[in-house]
Parts: structure tokens; C-alpha cells; sequence
DNA sequence: CCTGTACTGGACTATATAGTCCAGTACAAG
DNA sequence: CTTGTACTGGACTATATAGTCCAGTACAGG
């Protein structure tokens, strides 16, 4: 689903993919939208884990230099493809299932929240002036990442993902104290 | 289209909202990937015909603040509901239709080609420092724009929108000189 | 080993959707 | 008015895909 969009993929890519068959896969699904739920879910954890491993130890400028690489470089190996797992199932999730809608909105929400923590632990550390509103920060960066993701999936080319990140992580180093 | 997404618009849709019968759709095109990558054309052309209103006479910060209003008042109608026109196909179809795929990377660069010869006419009125870079600038703000909408779309809320430009616009004020 | 229960594979059905086709119609040219 | 041409509506077909069902199998409990 990731790779094809989930409403280009079939339930017959699901079973041969998963090698099972349609019974199994209607044992624990009651229909396609709920696997589609099942698979929103599950993805949201994933980057939510991923993401917690980069940033519940962020408390400098140079760690959040670390996450931008890691996130473009795992970017990198497909080309900019397929764009964000959370990001291209929101766009095509949105406005046609509001349950996968809300699942998606909360955790962008939480990886949000998780930039958040880390930018206020900078302050905590005293190298981010308190004048900075790591909450509004935050939602400026997750906007230059997906903005960048999407970017860099039309083009087949990263360079715009770095650059929107770039400025967004310049604007963080404008409120840098030291 | 736009609404229910490019995958999800059957050609049944398109007849009814169209009034027109099945053999005068397959009379215009062979068949719905030509008739989808029509659409895509069509509304680049919009779009870019709408931005270059905005931005072609954009020489002043204050400009550039009247075109972040402009899409946030017009997006604020329908509750972020739908994102970018032009960025809910590019995510669908960049992984499914090459060519819709270059035509939507022309557009994105046409459009932020926009933004970047705005950037430098207020270079050139010495409003903004000529150590900014207008292209790079340029696509941090396309990227703050495309992410904006995104996460608008997901909380059915712009207030994420507003942030992300504001994040960005705050970025080029870093770079006037009065 | 025997029996009952729960699960499995995959054939099958129903339906939505892309795409075809032709009788009928409008209309221009003579 | 007559004829020929181009176009139209919408019924029709083919096919992909979601969803159902049941005979067969594994396996636990006695």
C-alpha cells in the first residue's frame, strides 16, 4: 500500500504479499476498509517508534542536524519515492475515510509533540532562547519534512527535501543563544 | 477529481458531473489515464495562471504576506478539506503515472520559479539582501506551503498552514535589509 | 484411536467499472 | 427535399475486484 497507494492496491496483492488466502484475511478484517485502518495504525507506530528513537534524546542543534540526515538519507535510498509512509496516506485517506483521517491527524500530532519535547529540552539546556515557541517550531518543521517529502517524490530528486529542511533548521539556529 | 481523489472518481462520476455520455468521453480521450493526465495538465494551468496573478508584480515583504493570506483565506473555505489541487495528485499519481508525474514536477518548479523571480525583484528594489539565495528560498517556501496544506487536510483545521508560512515568512524577514 | 472444534485454501459469486458499439439524429452540401 | 457525414446517447460486454462459502485438514481433549 505504500508503494502502490492504498486504493490501487487489491485485496489479491494483500494475499499474495501476505501469502494467505481470502478467508484468512477475512477472518481478522471484517472489509477492506478496515484493514486499510489496520494498516494506517500500524505505520503510524512504526514512525512514531522510529521517531522517538531520533528524538527523545534531542537537546542540541546538532542532534536535530542528526535527525534531518537520518531522515533524508533513508529518503535517499529510494530516490525520494513513494514520499512519507504517514504523509501520502493522509493525502489519500483525508477525504474519504475520517476514522483513518483522525488516526493520522493524532499521530502527526504526537510526532509533532515529540520535536516539541526535544526543542524544549534545548531551552531546558540553555541553548535555545526561551523567546523561541518550540510549539509553533515543531509545526514548522514537520511542514518543510512533508513538504520536502512531497518535493522529493514528484521529482524523483531530494535536493528540494534537503533544501526545505535547510531553511527550516536555519530558522531553529536563529533563536540559538550560543 | 479533486475531491474524491484521481483512483476513487470512476468514469461514471465523470459522466454525471460532466452531462456528457461514455462515447463523447472516449471520443476526447482513449482512455481514463489520458483523460486524468488532461486533468492534471488543466489544473497545473489554473493554478500557475491563478499564482503568476499574485506573484508577478510581487516586489515588497508586504507582497509576499498578501500571498500567504490569499491562500490561507482560500483554503480556510473549505476547512483545509482537499489540500493543494495540485499536490493531492502529485502524491497519488508520482508512483503510479510517469509522465503525469513530470508534468506535476514542471508545474512545481514553474510555480516556485514564481516565488524565486518575486524574491529577486525585491533584491533588486534593495529590499532583501542580496546574500539571500531566491531559489533556495523559493522552494523552502513551496515546501512550507505543500506541508502546510497537508497537515491542514489531515485536522480538517488550517492553523498548521498559517504556522508553517508564517515560519517560512518569518525566515525571508530575516533576510530584508529595512 | 475417535470425535468435535476451529481454521484453512481456494473456488465461487456478485458487483462495480472500464471500455465498445450501433441505431438514431442533427446538420451541412447540393 | 435528399443524401452523406459526423456525432450522440446509452445499452451492452468484458473484466477486475470485493466479498462468500464449504469441503477438507489439523489438532486438542478424552
Amino acid at each position: 500500500m505504500y508503494v502502490k497507494g492504498v486504493n490501487a492496491t487489491t485485496l489479491d496483492d494483500v494475499r499474495a504479499a501476505s501469502s494467505t488466502s481470502k478467508s484468512q484475511l477475512y477472518q481478522h478484517f471484517a472489509d477492506k476498509d478496515e484493514l486499510v485502518r489496520a494498516v494506517v495504525s500500524r505505520r503510524a507506530g512504526q514512525v512514531l517508534e522510529r521517531e522517538q528513537g531520533y528524538l527523545e534524546r534531542l537537546r542540541s542543534f546538532r542532534g536535530l542536524q542528526r535527525w534531518r540526515d537520518a531522515l533524508v538519507q533513508r529518503n535517499a535510498l529510494q530516490n525520494g519515492a513513494y514520499g512519507c509512509a504517514l504523509g501520502s496516506m493522509a493525502s489519500e485517506l483525508s477525504d474519504q475515510d475520517d476514522e483513518a483521517r483522525q488516526t493520522l491527524a493524532e499521530a502527526f500530532a504526537e510526532w509533532t509533540g515529540l520535536i516539541a519535547a526535544g526543542l524544549r529540552r534545548m531551552q531546558d539546556a540553555g541553548s535555545l532562547s526561551n523567546s523561541a515557541d518550540p510549539d509553533k517550531l515543531a509545526v514548522g518543521l514537520m511542514a518543510a519534512l512533508q513538504g520536502g517529502y512531497l518535493l522529493a517524490e514528484t521529482q524523483h530528486d531530494i535536493t528540494p527535501m534537503e533544501t526545505a529542511l535547510d531553511m527550516a533548521l536555519d530558522h531553529v539556529r536563529s533563536f540559538l543563544t550560543r
